[in-house]
This record gives structure tokens, C-alpha cells and sequence, in this order.
DNA sequence: AAAGATGTTTCATTATTTGGAACCAAGCCA
DNA sequence: TGGCTTGGTTCCAAATAATGAAACATCTTT
């Protein structure tokens, strides 16, 4: 008999495993090695085997010879690009984008949610490029930052619940909302005020305005946010770009809604 | 019995199937329905029916209610960034990029060969900075691109028969080498020269000059590439930047080798 | 109303996945 | 040296999950 009543997450099939097998090796955010994902596996050692050969062979998975690990394989790029082009904001939000930061002169993020998470899916840097790597694909927690707050807090009743659910609660900075609590009283403000800020909770020094960019029925899409630090703005300045701000989600909304896919 | 005796491609399992699809979706290049994916599908109605379902789950595709039709989703900009951050060589060769880019002033590509064909994993144009995905992660043909020529001459012999045969050979230009015998011989020149050159073969009035990347023991780790336009430059004038392309490609290289993975 | 598309569910059959255990190959240590 | 540990690969009978023909819903067209 096998694993009788564990609560044991809902995978589906075969498919499910082998992707969750897929998260794993790149949340390593470096090549791992059998015996590590072994250690981290709810799976037999010949199962989790099987199954990296599985997706390195078909290129989702890369094998390093040299350092004898697994990395995440280049296949996932070229989907990626397919995926950031049909399914992200981007590319609609681009011109409202280039024209906000050309006003502001800000750091702008282009966000959506993924499985409770923050998805960065595009960015502006301020005139001085401080070029940290590509931001697309990067991930963020969604307690803790404007665009995550932005986009939680504006969900329905259900969506809402979920992604309070899924956050960690990590305390970040002095000013991290660190409590379930905390951000449910967080979440109903934001929802009062239409915009969020992010009051250096993620990383000292840097505050953000975000807003939520909503379909016309009212179901969230992702979140704008102009980000900048302490050193140069303070909170009550940022807020006087509310209604540029605003103004933004609204035309990538608008964008959004007037989209129509070709034949 | 089923499907007896048909080529049938050498699909490792479940998940092969799965992967085998969310190709499929993504090669559309638009949302698909289901019954255009069925038209071209090998699986019956039902089969390909619950492996969509499983992966729209999954979040590796996403349902668009409003047009009933699959897309790729999100989680797979997830998990490319990952796969672009450890699996390709972009991070490592992003300073020689700059220098590069710096000094020509003209387009310059940084690819990879994925299953015979040219994947982009960066790029530098005068005007706009890199913009994750919507330039990384394209593809482009292996026959009639520097960049393709550059890598597929500099194979071994197995890979670069697998990648010879890949290839579509259609005719994009006057100029495109359309046909495996030509291929073939234009692949010996570039081996004798060590660069490669597309001579508007891919788009008319486009032209570059492209190196290959090469690890220590002589593995195609991928190519480097030089654009312009005849308006601007010829072929002559390309070919007097070699030095500074082979320098940049030797130092990604370098780069490469010295470098250590983190414990 | 009937006939066509298109998408979803069922269920007995079949094929694939599973995972305990044996096996192999290096290190390591005493 | 020889035995012990650690990391990785292969086997194979049993358990499970995938399969696909066909029936069933819907929603359009005629």
C-alpha cells in the first residue's frame, strides 16, 4: 500500500509532477544535483529519475556535464516568448508605458499575478539605467509590494482569500506587514484608496505607488507601479503622480478591452 | 491495435505528449481553438482534450474565455527566466555585448542553437535597451542567418548532419540558399574561414557578419553577430570589423570557461 | 425541427508509471 | 588493502493512470 491519507497535493498526472519537478529545479536559481531534489522530493529516487531524463530530453531541463546538474533548459525561453507575447500585458501596455515614464522619469514596472505571486512582465528604468538584470520573468512577493498589494486587493472574495493563503509572510524590511492580519487591514485600505504604496516594506529606502489595472468588468489584469527611493522622493511627492498613474492602468485597460484577435 | 507501423516521432511518454502540445500552441503565434489543434493533432478528441486541460491548469497554458481559445501562459515567463539566467550564455556575455555594441554602433545578436534552429537569448540595437522577451527568446532560421550558418558549420559531424536535415530551406530572398546541396558547401567555406556571412539571404538589404561562440575542447556553445544594411555598409566594410567580432566572441568564451558554479 | 458543428464526459481496455530493491561506481576511512 | 558510505542507474512485477470509441451535451445553421 502507498501513501495512504497524506493530505498530498493536488498533481495532476503524470504532467503535474514532472512540471512541479520543473518549479523545483528553478527555484534553485542555480544547476542542482540529483541527490539535492532528491532530498526536496515527496518522490522515490527511480520516479524522480525517470523524470528529469524525461524533460531533459525533451529540452525543459538542461544536464551539465561538468558540474553533473540540472538547470532549467533553453526550450523554456523560446516558449517564453510565445507566452509573453499572447498572454502578458506587455505588449499592449508598451506605449502607455514609454509614455509615463518619459513623463515621470521613474522606474516603472509592468506586473500580473501568478499563482498568488507578482510577475514582472515589463519595466522602465529611470534616466540613469542602474541596469539590473532583465526584470521580465522575474518574480516578487505579493504582500510586500505595491504591484502585489495593488492586484491582491482588488481581486473577488475567493481569489482574494487564496492569494492571502499562498503569502510568506516574510519580514523584509523593519516596515514589512508580517502578519495575516496586518494585511487584510492592509488589503480593505488599499481597496477604499484605489492605489497602493509600498512603504519601504520590500527593500529599505525604495517606495512605490502601484494601481490595478482592471478589465471593464471589473476582474484584475495586473498593476502599474512607479517605484522610486527615499533619497529622491518621498511618499506624499510619488502620490502626486496618482493621476498619471491612474490614468495609465486606465488606457491599458482601455487597450486591453479594444483588443480583437486576428483570425 | 493501435498505430502500427507510422514513422511516429519518438515522443518519451505522458509528458512528451504534453510538451509536444504546448509546442504546438505556441507555434500558432495566437490563441488556438480546440479544433484547429485537433485538425492538427495526432491524439484523438478525448486525449487531446485532457492533456489541454491538464496543462491550462498547470498554468502552461491559458483558457481566453472571450475567445474560447488555449494560449501559453504565464508560469512559463516563470520559469524562463530561470532558464534564461542559468542556461544561456547572455548574462556572461552581456559586458562583451556592451563593449561590442559600444564601439560598431550596429545591431548585434547573441544566439544559441535549439533543435537546429537560431534562438536569440540577447541583443543590442542603437536605440532600445534589451526588453527580456520580446527580443530574447525569438527564433529565427539555421540556414539562411549568420549567426545559424556561424553555428551549424562549426558542429560535429552527427549534430551537424541532425541540423542540416532540420532545416525548411525556403526561399525568404533572391539571395537564400535554397537547397541542402548549396547548404552544404557554404557550410565548408564558413568552417575554412571561421565567420560567417548572410548576404541578405534572410531579409533583403540586411546583411551581417557572425562568429561562432567556441568552449575550450571546440563545442558550439552558440554565435555572435554584427548587423547592418546595405544602405549603410557593405560587405566589405562588415568584414574590417572581424578582428573586433572574433575578440568578442573569444572573450565570451573565456568568460565561460572560468566560470564556477556556486555551492 | 432537424442537421451540423464543436466541446465534454464515460468507461472498459491497455499501456505506462511506479517504487522497492538490487546493482554499479566512486570516494573515503581506518 | 578492504570494507563502508554516498550518489547514481537499472530491473521488473504490481498498481495506476492514460487511452480512445462512442455517447452525450450545446450551440449554430438551415
Amino acid at each position: 500500500m502507498t501513501t495512504p491519507q497524506l493530505p498530498q497535493r493536488s498533481t495532476d498526472g503524470t504532467v503535474g509532477k514532472a512540471l512541479e519537478i520543473l518549479d523545483q529545479v528553478a527555484e534553485f536559481g542555480r544547476p542542482v544535483r540529483f541527490a539535492e531534489l532528491l532530498a526536496n522530493s515527496p518522490h522515490p529516487k527511480a520516479t524522480l529519475y525517470r523524470l528529469l531524463q524525461t524533460l531533459t530530453n525533451q529540452g525543459m531541463l538542461r544536464f551539465d556535464e561538468q558540474s553533473q546538474a540540472y538547470a532549467p533548459g533553453l526550450r523554456l525561453v523560446r516558449l517564453a516568448h510565445a507566452a509573453w507575447r499572447q498572454s502578458s500585458l506587455a505588449p499592449l501596455a508598451r506605449p502607455h508605458l514609454d509614455a509615463l515614464s518619459e513623463t515621470v522619469g521613474e522606474t516603472i514596472h509592468l506586473a500580473q499575478l501568478d499563482q498568488g505571486q507578482v510577475l514582472y512582465v515589463d519595466k522602465r528604468n529611470a534616466q540613469t539605467p542602474i541596469e539590473m538584470f532583465s526584470q521580465a520573468g522575474k518574480i516578487g512577493p505579493g504582500y510586500c509590494t505595491g504591484v502585489g498589494k495593488a492586484m491582491i486587493a482588488h481581486l473577488d472574495a475567493d481569489g482574494r482569500e487564496d492569494a492571502i493563503r499562498r503569502q510568506a509572510y516574510l519580514r523584509h524590511t523593519p516596515q514589512t506587514l508580517s502578519t495575516e492580519a496586518e494585511f487584510r487591514i492592509e488589503l480593505e485600505a488599499i481597496r477604499a484608496e484605489g492605489v497602493a504604496f509600498d512603504r519601504e516594506e520590500h527593500e529599505p529606502g525604495i517606495i512605490c505607488i502601484a494601481a490595478p489595472i482592471l478589465s471593464a468588468n471589473g476582474r484584475v489584469m495586473g498593476a502599474v507601479s512607479i517605484t522610486s527611493s527615499l533619497q529622491r522622493r518621498s511618499l506624499e511627492s510619488l502620490d502626486t503622480l496618482r493621476p498619471l498613474l491612474l490614468k495609465t492602468a486606465n488606457d491599458i485597460s482601455e487597450s486591453a478591452e479594444s483588443w480583437q484577435f486576428p483570425t
